[in-house]
DNA sequence: TTGAAAGCGCTAACAA
DNA sequence: TTGTTAGCGCTTTCAA
């Protein structure tokens, strides 16, 4: 679990209020039956089929018609029955977006831009967390199939054998996001987490830092991480430069971060550059070196990933790499959108959307 | 838009790739038929209400059959159609969920352990965002209802009259969360804003400060932190001490927090303490005295609203108050799911989650 | 442009 | 325990 009240070393704790109350239900429930097409159609004069032609092609209907059947539905306040709409017509305005977790700030904030988008075109989202597990995965994906929806998001490549065979005989247009270069199943919407991590090691090469460290949350949990280390260490190596490597074990990544890195400056103080797999875990590092005394980038100097709200206003501001965590949902629904509008659209599209160096004075 | 790319105030910035590729589809297209029930039924030797049966509630069919049953599910793939399944019974396992923003961390957390009670107990979520925007928020509970939702989730309790009357109107069980000690209309669970800003009134009086501010993003948009604020503020009042209040303008907190601060500490040097509406804004005021080498608490005491990860961390660790950010996602499923059950469930239940007072250095 | 009729794939009485 | 029979509320031919 990710609840964070164990890890608090709090001084104090004090409890306010939490008591539960069982009051009368305040809500009357105004008995109500559910209003169909139906009764539209009788108090508009019409037959249920105007009244579905028009509520999906209103222009089709002559107007005097329309106008009572507007009338109609306002009065009796009709919502139309879409899962009814759904099994007659075989498709549904349903996306459904596969995550391994939603409270991660990244994919949260390309779900923000993806629901926008997509809303505006008349789809909903249906959101699922594999929490990192492919049965879960497989569970939900299943699930969601059972909708019938009119697209599929999934994060990244990996995805258990039964899941990829499901996806392959289903014809529902999917996107593969937040990674890009490696085989996907249709579309893809991402970025290379191996040339970041390259991009990275090419500027603190050019920075001549030669003896260095990437700290990371644990590859299993973050497999994106890993693909930012492979880049790096292979960057570094063919600069001739050396990466020690350390995966933090617990959940809060700031924490750790720092009883990390003095561990591991007290094992190898030659260490003059840490890249960090995220900014949070290189705040912590900050914190630590703020504790210490130690100079940012005088003694070490300090690289995150994320550009995160704060990383411009650490002290130092700290060099990162801005991944582009709103434009994936913006071309994640782009794509769907494309492919769902006409079938004619081009087959499998798949997009780099790159990412940026923001060299600050950390480093 | 909330892409944070313009307020980077970057020294040097590298775009890394950016292609368009448009690569022939990976995806063959084995041409699929969706399956029925009807054919599991013949496969299996037996007539579809039995598959159907069986489906639901496997243990009132026959062992013999139900391995056949199984065993053709099994080979044919089959997928139920829920819409199907939905319009049949007239009821649906979907739970639609209304936040102002998905991205934001509190919410997101919510969502995190939301979805996954929800989904052990075989519901999904069909997540929208307001955007602060009763208009959208109206749109949006509309769309939700035509799905026939088994429940609704909301955030606060501010709602246009239209949503009101519909929510009325319908018998879909209803939780507000995130807030608490306001007219509901159905079942709540969150805590009340108003007690955390007296709680930390107590809090900083307690130290002995006087003369106080309260910095914050813009109420119209958090209309929570208001509500912290008018606790904060009643609470140093009755205690004979002073706030001085400052809303953020943009949406970047941390940034402007330090400006913020700077211009106030100019205009009333005597602020000895600073109630942030959030870490993340006390995360920035704690940047400025870092910069401005003042002394926390000994020229300005800090605290905050989150308990976010790094609040722990931070030099010196920051007094904050935790919201139960998780609970509030177990909780609301737990409503959810005990009137959905039985009928004979409590009426409306209102559950206050409370907050603990985290009391560290930095005041 | 409008309406009648036939399903979409399942569930839920009910009868066997 | 199993099968038969009607729908659920729409969309979609097809004819008028």
């Amino acid at each position: 679990m990710t609840h964070p009240s164990g890890t608090a070393s709090q001084l104090g704790i004090i409890a306010c209020r939490g008591s539960r109350t069982a009051l009368a239900t305040p809500r009357q429930r105004r008995g109500s039956q559910r209003v169909t097409m139906g009764d539209v159609a009788r108090i508009a004069g019409v037959s249920p089929s105007t009244v579905s032609l028009y509520l999906r092609r209103p222009d089709e209907v002559s107007e005097q018609r329309g106008q009572r059947i507007q009338a109609a539905v306002e009065r009796l306040g009709y919502l139309p029955n879409t899962m009814a709409g759904g099994l007659a017509s075989s498709r549904s305005r349903i996306i459904g977006v596969l995550v391994p977790t939603i409270s991660n700030s990244f994919f949260a904030a390309t779900l923000d831009t993806l629901e926008k988008r997509l809303r505006e075109a008349g789809y909903q989202l249906l959101i699922g967390n594999t929490e990192f597990d492919e049965a879960r995965e497989e569970e939900l994906v299943r699930s969601m199939m059972s909708w019938s929806p009119a697209g599929l998001v999934m994060t990244g490549f990996r995805h258990g054998r039964r899941t990829v065979s499901m996806l392959l005989d289903s014809d529902i247009p999917l996107v593969e996001m937040w990674d890009y270069g490696q085989p996907a199943l249709d579309m893809v919407a991402g970025f290379s987490h191996y040339a970041t991590g390259q991009l990275i090691a090419r500027h603190l090469l050019e920075r001549g830092y030669r003896d260095t460290a990437f700290i990371s949350p644990s590859f299993s949990r973050d497999v994106r991480a890993g693909e930012r280390y492979r880049g790096f260490q292979e960057g570094m190596e063919q600069g001739g430069a050396r990466v020690t490597m350390r995966e933090l074990g617990g959940a809060t990544d700031t924490a750790e971060a720092g009883a990390l890195l003095s561990e591991l400056m007290a094992e190898r103080p030659s260490i003059s550059a840490v890249f960090c797999a995220n900014d949070m875990v290189a705040l912590g590092v900050m914190f630590e070196c703020q504790r210490r005394g130690w100079e940012i980038p005088g003694r070490l100097a300090v690289a995150g990933f994320g550009n995160l709200e704060f990383t411009p206003n650490t002290v130092p501001p700290l060099t990162t790499v801005e991944p582009p965590k709103y434009e994936i949902g913006r071309q994640v629904a782009e794509l769907l959108l494309a492919r769902l509008g006409k079938s004619d659209a081009p087959g499998a599209r798949q997009v780099d959307l790159g990412v940026r160096l923001i060299t600050r004075e950390s480093t």
